[in-house]
DNA sequence: TATTGTTATACTCTATAACTATA
DNA sequence: TATAGTTATAGAGTATAACAATA
């Protein structure tokens, strides 16, 4: 077993299998109401609680105006409220509806309802590793500040 | 340790991560000259060899007229080059160009430059994970014939 | 008729540049 | 002037539907 990645190897064939495997995951979804990059958005505002549009935007790795449609089209199907914020005109405050929480718990179904036959098919190692890697792409994700 | 994904928790979180890293991967390349979804492609034909477009949409998962519009920009580009099948006047050849071959070694650099950084930031033991963790995010989409 | 591939069209996601409003 | 956000615009990537050519 190899402990580096002198000849980018590693890094060649990750990207690879990650760009196929989200193309995957963007094209087989059942429920079309909302994409993935929108389902990213509520639940980043789930799990971290309401933000600015600028703070969504950095926490999802966009530029402000990719943000600006997302939540747009959030606040169009009634997943999100915008709400002033109390001491600066120029922000707000982005917050998920009921029905923004609501779709995040439909869409987990709707996930597990064709990964998980896939998921099924992998070995207890399989699967433990693909847990230990979730934690793995975060952490990449996160520092890659450059 | 789980051994099973009843509750769907690894599916969802599984797919927000790759989603993001996705959007990392495609985002902070400096070699903006080929796109990951083409360098896909070429990586295809260079493993396994000259196809029909019909068999290289196959092998990406997309379907014919996504991959149409990748083999003219690649044609384009002097990467790849299209020849008349020898039996069938309705399909093609297309086969991997030496200018192809140049782009995917030096592609493969260019990602060395930044996901290796992030790469050395990590455990062996984590580096053993990502190592893994392709061949078992092939083995999920190779499976998802649906 | 069935298959292969392309063309026409549309939608999503993302970006940069320019602009408005507020600090 | 500087910052937060939006609007305008563009380009990549993907899809479905309709079409043409060949088997």
């Amino acid at each position: 077993m190899q402990t580096t990645d002198a000849d980018g190897t590693l890094a060649g064939e990750l990207s690879l299998a990650v760009v196929r495997f989200a193309r995957r995951l963007r094209g087989r979804r059942d429920n079309r109401l909302v994409s993935l990059t929108q389902l990213s958005a509520l639940n980043t505002l789930h799990v971290e609680g309401p933000m600015t549009p600028g703070a969504l935007a950095a926490a999802e790795r966009v530029r402000p105006p990719s943000m600006t449609r997302v939540i747009a089209s959030l606040s169009d199907l009634g997943m999100i409220k915008r709400d002033p914020h109390p001491t600066d005109g120029r922000q707000a405050i982005v917050t998920l509806a009921p029905a923004g929480v609501d779709m995040i718990t439909a869409e987990a179904a709707a996930r597990k309802a064709w990964l998980s036959d896939r998921l099924a098919e992998l070995t207890p190692d399989e699967q433990a590793t693909l847990r230990d890697v979730i934690g793995i792409l975060n952490k990449i994700i996160a520092g890659a500040d450059d």
